[in-house]
DNA sequence: CTGAATTACTTAACATGTTTAGCAATTGCA
DNA sequence: TGCAATTGCTAAACATGTTAAGTAATTCAG
């Protein structure tokens, strides 16, 4: 079983996405009966945890580019999940803030989600799993290009 | 150093996302000199390698959903880089084969971009980077949500 | 103090992701 | 054999990814 060049299998690139496919899809399931996606659940629980925060620093930690922010944050506010307002310090900023309903999805949806992420932590095997999370980490730090 | 609910840092799909964005961002660089996106540029391998093959089995190997593969053979086809046809037995499937310009937009970018990812495997170290790869590959096969 | 950078976001345009529908060819079973 | 599933792919609609441009507010050098 002679293995050829890194095709689909020994692939980082696909393998990445797989696994990706296969944790998100669950939680998926779970947040579409909540009417949200994937990234409004992410931008919505930074908000959430963090307080009041702008754009930016919402964007670095929810691993979004900030065009598909924008966007989402308007979905989000027409919602009435979140509010927004100017910076008064400095107007080109916002200062985005989690609004009741959005307080309430995620009071409704968190716990299940959680649950779902534990339970692929089990399944895999927590060592493991911990040793995923930090390899991982690792590549993010490692491999910046000159 | 208390550690928190699974926020950005230790929450897997987070992680699983900036890895990719570490890994992939050199990547697409290279491809977008060549006029393709990082998804073109999977399908077009897997058709080179698997030689004639039908859309399913490339969507499955791609890891791409049959709708956005649909798009994609769409392009790659008026960019005549690959060839289809009706199946001759099952007037349902296609056949898509590789054509000469598909060819050789392979050959041109095709080391560079094996390059790329041995530069990731050294800075990762051998060692890790498989390891890493063995537990995403686990991950995929575990996690099946009954 | 003033105009050239820079910063924080928004818009636009194109490609893909994701779900749901649809259509034609084929299978399976009564 | 006949027709209800099933299969393989496409279409459509909406959301995000990605890059490039654009805008307004701020900073900073001269």
């Amino acid at each position: 079983m002679t293995r050829m060049m890194p095709s689909t299998d020994r692939s980082l690139p696909i393998a990445l996405l797989r696994a990706r496919e296969r944790v998100m899809g669950p939680i998926r399931a779970l947040l579409s009966g909540a009417g949200l996606t994937e990234q409004q659940w992410r931008v919505l629980r930074v908000v959430q945890e963090s307080g009041p925060i702008d754009p930016t620093q919402i964007a670095d930690k929810a691993c979004l580019l900030l065009p598909s922010l924008t966007r989402i944050l308007q979905k989000l506010e027409e919602k009435q999940l979140i509010s927004r307002e100017r910076d008064t310090e400095d107007r080109r900023r916002q200062v985005v803030q989690i609004a009741p309903a959005g307080e309430k999805i995620i009071a409704d949806n968190l716990e299940a989600s959680l649950e779902l992420m534990e339970q692929t932590r089990l399944k895999m095997g927590v060592e493991r799993y911990e040793a995923l999370l930090d390899l991982l980490n690792e590549l993010d730090r490692i491999d910046l290009p000159e």
